[in-house]
DNA sequence: ACATTTCTTGACATCATGTCCAGTTGACAG
DNA sequence: CTGTCAACTGGACATGATGTCAAGAAATGT
């Protein structure tokens, strides 16, 4: 792989990037002519438009760090805290991928190569919930009539993409208002009352 | 409009609802297979495929009650109840609707008919939600930190189609689980603590 | 029996993805 | 300077779905 045509491949995904945060319905034209190429050349580089979505999105975690910024949770000294410094890391990230992860849903339905992409991503984001979870049942402190699968689909669920679609979206929530909503949120749904 | 006509439309939305159901991907050539009529004679009753869906999501409304199934709610005796048996009407109605929901959500992105369509019938939902959360607000049991449209827009989120794909057939609960979390969970979003 | 509406058949337009191929360009090696 | 290789271009084409159009067949009502 030459280093003109790790220019172009990066060039491809950061055009592809750029669109899609626009939020418009993005073809494979319109990503060609953003990159300056032709259409053709993008499928040297990545065979489908479900390879370059996805490829996209790797992309833009490296760019953006995911993997440090979940990982600051990890730092927490309690569960609770845990959560919450989970909710703003995972919370904060999604408006930032939210472009690329709209169209990559929106071929779930059709495509299974963007569904596993999409559904492994969103596993990773489940384990990130689980460790929370676990800690704080570590502590002693998960709502009693829950075990802690239930309790992490639990998190997990509130934390999807289409709630935040919806609340900011939607309902026109400040990203703030919605991190702070969440953090109460999933802080009710799992850890025992009295707490 | 004809005897025959009128037998004809209903054949047609019979068969979109049996065939959406199901969870496949559905064609207007499937739709008019299963009818027992030519791909064409779909556009006679129906313009585009999105007058269909959403004709189709009336006639399960009709054929289901909806209303009167959401409209239960309002024998409660208090908000915190009312609520309960909204949420135990509109969870218990998603699973019979799903099929439908899930082609109509999908179109969301691409048409535009579709997408207001949706929204319609969601808003519809919101108002369910709204007249829960004004009665525990007249009950003096609204969370303090919340206002009544913001408590709306939880429970309704909550209440989401996309939510309830994601717990009963990603994460595999039952229906049963799914409606009384649910329960809980949309209380303890909304209701102050200690009550 | 006649007229009108409904439905059928088949051809066609459109739009996006993806494939194929012949030819061009640019860099680098000998 | 020249030949070679890889990346890229341009144009044609296949596919699969929605939606349109027109000519005729069939059923229905009067």
């Amino acid at each position: 792989m030459s280093s003109q045509s790790k220019n172009t491949r990066t060039r491809i995904l950061d055009a592809a990037w750029k669109l899609l945060e626009s939020g418009a319905t993005v073809r494979m034209s319109d990503i060609a002519k953003q990159a300056g190429i032709s259409r053709q050349a993008l499928y040297l580089h990545f065979p489908t438009r479900a390879d370059l979505l996805i490829a996209t999105t790797r992309h833009l975690d490296e760019a953006k760090d995911i993997d440090d910024r979940l990982a600051a949770s990890r730092a927490a000294g309690s569960g609770r805290e845990r959560l919450a410094l989970f909710v703003e890391a995972w919370g904060n990230y999604i408006p930032e991928i939210h472009g690329v992860a709209r169209a990559l849903m929106a071929m779930q339905h059709s495509d299974d190569e963007a569904r596993n992409a999409w559904s492994g991503r969103m596993q990773a984001v489940r384990i990130g919930c689980e460790a929370a979870v676990a800690m704080i049942e570590a502590d002693g402190m998960l709502a009693p009539h829950l075990d802690r699968d239930t309790a992490t689909d639990l998190v997990w669920t509130l934390l999807s993409v289409p709630n935040w679609e919806q609340l900011r979206l939607t309902c026109g929530w400040s990203q703030v208002s919605y991190v702070t909503e969440m953090k109460r949120l999933t802080e009710r749904a799992v850890i025992a009352p009295g707490h």
